[in-house]
DNA sequence: TTGACATAATACCAAAAGGTTTCATATAAA
DNA sequence: TTTATATGAAACCTTTTGGTATTATGTCAA
């Protein structure tokens, strides 16, 4: 067996606390990179690399505003590992799992 | 920030395509070390590290039965993951976000 | 008790990850 | 046009990760 899966970018992304943190922070209001930078123990080139990453896994897009970047967060993205994850909530919420199922039927 | 994070080993562990793809199949059935690498283009002792690091996030238990070594899943792990990824479901599903809100309240 | 089997443990290696410093580029403002 | 600002990019370093091969340990079965 050879794991083959489009959803490891995403998984990727996740794996790193920092990025976890940006991610919270996009979650709020987009920002330029310096302005990410301020909040971490950590020189800009390092969040850099943190953003590069986060783009490679979808969840962050960056737009050129001026002479600065908007780093805005695609959530969108973080669906697929969601949806990974949640195909084991039968495990831990059954209730949860029923209601979920009704709501992701058509409509009759 | 510095960002502490309970939940790391739990991301740590769901990084790899590997892992990933054990924890898929021990959602099948508890199976010992040897049937799980049968599996994979990896010699054993590799599969022994992934399953390591699977336990370091609670992922995985190991039970021993006799001279084997049992490992099975313990699903209520991916829900720490599962849950910091949930927060974000209102930004791509605002109905079944609702309906978990209204789940998750006490009964009156 | 001896042999086979299931796994653990160790030592080792190459590549990737996460950081740094330094330098380059592009836009805005004086 | 010069200067300051916001970012990108490259080179480098150390630690972690994901793999290997090899050796050791404990349990079952003949």
């Amino acid at each position: 067996m050879r794991p083959h899966d489009h959803s490891q970018p995403v998984f990727r992304a996740l794996a790193d606390p920092t990025r976890r943190a940006i991610i919270s922070m996009l979650a709020d209001g987009a920002r330029p990179i310096a302005d990410i930078a301020a909040e971490f123990d950590m020189t800009r080139p390092a969040i850099a690399k943190h953003l590069a990453v986060l783009r490679d896994g979808g969840i962050v897009v960056a737009e050129p505003r001026g002479r600065e970047r908007i780093n805005r967060l695609n959530p969108e993205a973080l669906k697929t590992a969601a949806d990974w994850l949640n195909h084991f909530d039968r495990f831990w919420d059954g209730r949860l799992a029923k209601l979920k199922e009704a709501v992701e039927k058509p409509h009759e």
